[in-house]
DNA sequence: ATAGCTGCAAATGCTTTGCAAGGCC
DNA sequence: GGCCTTGCAAAGCATTTGCAGCTAT
């Protein structure tokens, strides 16, 4: 498919992926872009490299795993993906960069956003000595009800 | 520390361990009691499965990796240890079992409690429909400021 | 043209497992 | 003795890496 198609089918959606990669720096190319717009059309989303390389086969587009896992990376260090420890079994990529904290269903691996705003953790010690505070994260894990 | 040193501050570790083990329904062998000692006899501690490794053969006891991975979940099952859950490579458990949150120092691995009283996450939502919170992990992440 | 990407397959690192030999009750 | 444990080595998984060939600019 080429690029001229593309914009004619649908020009907004692969302009702001185009726009995106380019101000990462990051060229555009098929695969990138068509991670690109998997991951950020669709509003916030939580993905593993597996699944998405199951979507990316599902929707008809060739992307090795080790592409998308360094898509995935590349995308994290642009800022444009946020990391999310869980699970010490599999790495998720968050497309909500923002502020924010998360339930984890443990019985299916599904995460959830809670948004940040309006959280709060109070009570918290003084960093250590030396020491400066990267980020807080706030996981609830969830699940049935036994 | 000295044997004698330690026997003074707790007269009978051994007697201790043996304790744990017999009321958590695992029998005292030999490995399983010098892991025990090894994770109880100091406080709350943070360890790997690796490091754990290694302070045993430090130690000049013989436990094989396997039978530590083992014995960390056994551990853990029988409510002894907790999992802490903050980098996807490796799995550490804690010897405090109690309500509690973590430091994480990303810059060398290094896990440090924050006491569970006098913290408390407010403003979060209901969890979702259907489901039942079973804990809320605080992971503040810190490291060496650049 | 050329620096940057991609895909494959091999390598890695942590963790789990199968099974024979050994230890505890 | 019988069942639970251990240790070893092999297997398993998710992830990373090396490198030859391809591609965007």
């Amino acid at each position: 498919m080429s690029h001229r198609e593309e914009e004619r089918h649908d020009p907004r959606p692969f302009t702001q992926a185009l726009e995106r990669l380019r101000q990462s720096g990051l060229r555009p190319t098929r695969q990138r872009m068509a991670l690109a717009r998997l991951l950020f059309e669709k509003g916030d989303r939580h993905v593993t490299a597996e699944a998405l390389h199951a979507e990316t086969l599902g929707a008809g587009i060739c992307v090795s795993l080790a592409t998308i896992y360094n898509t995935l990376h590349q995308f994290t260090e642009a800022g444009l993906l946020r990391q999310v420890v869980v699970d010490g079994a599999k790495t998720y990529f968050d497309t909500n960069t923002a502020e924010h904290h998360h339930f984890f269903v443990e019985d299916d691996g599904v995460l959830m956003d809670i948004p940040g705003d309006g959280i709060e953790v109070c009570g918290l010690p003084p960093v250590p000595e030396g020491l400066k505070a990267r980020r807080i994260d706030v996981i609830v894990r969830v699940g049935r009800p036994r």
